[in-house]
DNA sequence: CACCAGGGTGGTT
DNA sequence: AACCACCATGGT
């Protein structure tokens, strides 16, 4: 398969260094991370200015807060009910295990146990946290990385999640890449690599080999 | 109208 | 382990 390196190069070229790294503070971005699941960051974005508009963004005014008031900040996020009880226990998670300041002296496999016990955070929201708002090296595994890893690979069956990771891994080690290197997926996910059948003229084109007949060229 | 958007959970086979 | 329905709103 293609170095990770490669791919990184030319997506970077491509699209330019992104800059992803959201302020306003840990909390933030890990209730950010819950409120984009399956919906676009403008909509989770609208959501979290409501929900700041009313401080309910930090822990302990979002444990305390009645669930319908949560609900109507976040409604335009979709799967409003859900999410509004998994921010609840979000808060009340960071409260119980003493703030911010005590999760981010735990060693990155404990915090990220941690965060899969909580109730809607897999595995790609686990490190999604872990990169964004504890500054880990944490490989991010998105749609958008399979599919772009399908298309480079046009491999029978796709390639597994762990698979993704150790490619990304054995290239990029330090969380500041890694970081730019998952925006760039996104964008280019976004921008270009759609899904079939709409799948754009790649910037990366020539680093991908899709096997079929028409787009082989 | 059909499909997609930075998933995760719980139940079924 | 693989597969499925479900959660729900907003944009294209």
């Amino acid at each position: 398969m293609i170095p990770c390196a490669d791919v990184y190069a030319a997506l970077l070229s491509a699209h330019g260094a992104q800059r992803w790294w959201p302020g306003d503070g840990p909390f933030e971005i890990m209730a950010g991370a819950l409120l984009v699941q399956r919906t676009t960051w403008r909509s989770a974005d609208i959501a979290i200015g409501r929900l700041k508009g009313r401080d309910l963004l930090e822990p302990e005014s979002l444990s305390a807060a009645d669930s319908a008031d949560v609900e109507t900040c976040i409604r335009g996020a979709g799967f409003f009910r859900t999410k509004a009880a998994r921010l609840g226990k979000l808060a009340r998670f960071v409260v119980d295990h003493g703030g911010l300041a005590q999760l981010e002296a735990k060693p990155t496999r404990e915090l990220r146990a941690l965060l899969l016990a909580l109730d809607g955070v897999g595995p790609e929201t686990a490190d999604a946290i872990l990169l964004y708002a504890f500054n880990r090296p944490a490989v991010v595994v998105d749609a958008y990385l399979r599919r772009l890893a399908q298309r480079l690979t046009a491999a029978e069956p796709a390639p597994a999640d762990p698979d993704l990771r150790d490619w990304v891994e054995t290239a990029i080690d330090d969380p500041i890449h890694l970081n730019e290197f998952h925006a760039l997926v996104v964008v280019h996910g976004q921008r270009t690599c759609r899904p079939e059948p709409r799948c754009g003229s790649c910037e990366i084109r020539t680093l991908c080999r899709t096997g079929t007949a028409a787009s082989a060229g």
